[in-house]
DNA sequence: ACAAAAGTGTTGGAGATACACCCATGA
DNA sequence: TCATGGGTGTATCTCCAACACTTTTGT
């Protein structure tokens, strides 16, 4: 008997108005006194189901939402990742066989949060967006770790495709640049950084601009094609 | 019941004296007639096995080496992937449940065909080195384009250690700017190749140097550490 | 002596970096 | 009129690419 439990998580980051790089997780029950601790969004893949699709499933049903950026990018699987005590109270409130192991495949997701944001009752689950730097360290199962392999993924693919992918369709310049120095984490040239994008050839300037911007409105842009 | 056949699959690769890269392929036989098919080396994990270490003894069980270069760099996870005819001949020959699907996790491994080529009785089953270039289009499973795929992620992470991994642990500068070549498909400048390596201070010159050749003995060297 | 690969420096150009001031708007 | 972020060009420097001849060995 081989099988083995096949589950997907969703690192979901956005970028808030805050100009924070927050993720999102959801509260997991871990008994009947209301005792939760965070994780990430994630599921069980279904039987017959295509590992990617899953992924789309699974954060739809947790989301709402749909056509984001979406990128697997780790296995983990340590056999005893699901081990602990608190991990097991909670496997044994929701699945039929909490001892037996599970293997899990990550996704970054990559999302504008001003899509959320005025809905929050878009959530299937208890969620909340989490400031990166504000998580606890004490997430179920080895979830703390899949974030930050999910961050030093995105830091070494990071391009405008991608980073374009936290904002709103039509963006400023300043906005992409502050999603680009986060990632990064060092600060970049206004000038340089500029010219580089527009070299890149990706992004084109649309004749609107910001309004109601207590200084001079910048213009709006969208990613090509 | 959610549970799912979870193998590995190892794109072992190796650099002969001919210097081509090749890759190592087993024979399925898929009836009694001797007809067979070719497929990468792996096999299912087993239940609480780590998957590392599941790769590293699927690999040693075919090969019989060790400590070797091995990473993970994707899933393959189609619903669909081992349900062509002549997959399902072998699976039934093979597996209690063939029809159930099969998610695999990918690994690249690097060689020193060196190691190997003195006595191919080491592998324990049937196994070819093949060239890259002329593998058949027509392996077991998806195992074309998991051999593609690893070669792409090779190349988008190529580095000296790496690079060395295909090597005898002694080694001259050529043949590490050959593996250079034939992993980015591009020819190198012998001198830049030269100060790229010097600046990166991974490899040490040792006072050895070849013998035996009919030109101008090359210097050999060790990666640091 | 010849064939074959080893080994070795310099230069020019492209691309990256550093840097400061004026502009448009809301309050 | 002031505070705020938007928007723009140039000079310098660093890094990378291009390039050819001499050396050492076996035959």
């Amino acid at each position: 008997m081989n099988k083995i439990n096949l589950s997907i998580d969703c690192v979901v980051l956005s970028f808030d108005k805050d100009q924070k790089l927050k993720v999102l997780l959801i509260k997991k029950y871990i008994n009947s006194k209301n005792d939760y601790q965070f994780a990430l969004p994630g599921d069980l893949l279904r039987i017959d189901e295509d590992v990617l699709c899953g992924a789309k499933r699974i954060l739809k049903s947790l989301t709402s939402l749909e056509n984001i950026y979406l990128k697997q990018f780790a296995v983990f699987g340590h056999p005893d990742r699901t081990k602990n005590k608190k991990d097991q109270q909670w496997l044994k409130l929701y699945r039929k066989n909490p001892n037996e192991r599970v293997v899990t495949i990550g996704y970054v997701a990559l999302v504008n949060i001003a899509d959320f944001l005025p809905k929050p009752s878009l959530f299937a689950v208890e969620a909340e967006w989490v400031e990166l730097s504000a998580v606890s360290n004490q997430l179920a199962f080895d979830h703390n770790k899949i974030i930050n392999d999910a961050v030093e993924f995105l830091k070494d693919n990071l391009d405008y495709k991608l980073a374009t992918s936290m904002l709103p369709s039509k963006f400023t310049l300043s906005q992409l640049q502050i999603i680009f120095e986060l990632l990064l984490d060092q600060k970049l040239d206004k000038r340089n950084f500029r010219k580089n994008i527009f070299k890149a050839d990706h992004i084109i300037k649309t004749k609107e601009k910001q309004k109601g911007v207590p200084h001079k409105p910048a213009h709006l842009y969208v990613m090509k094609k």
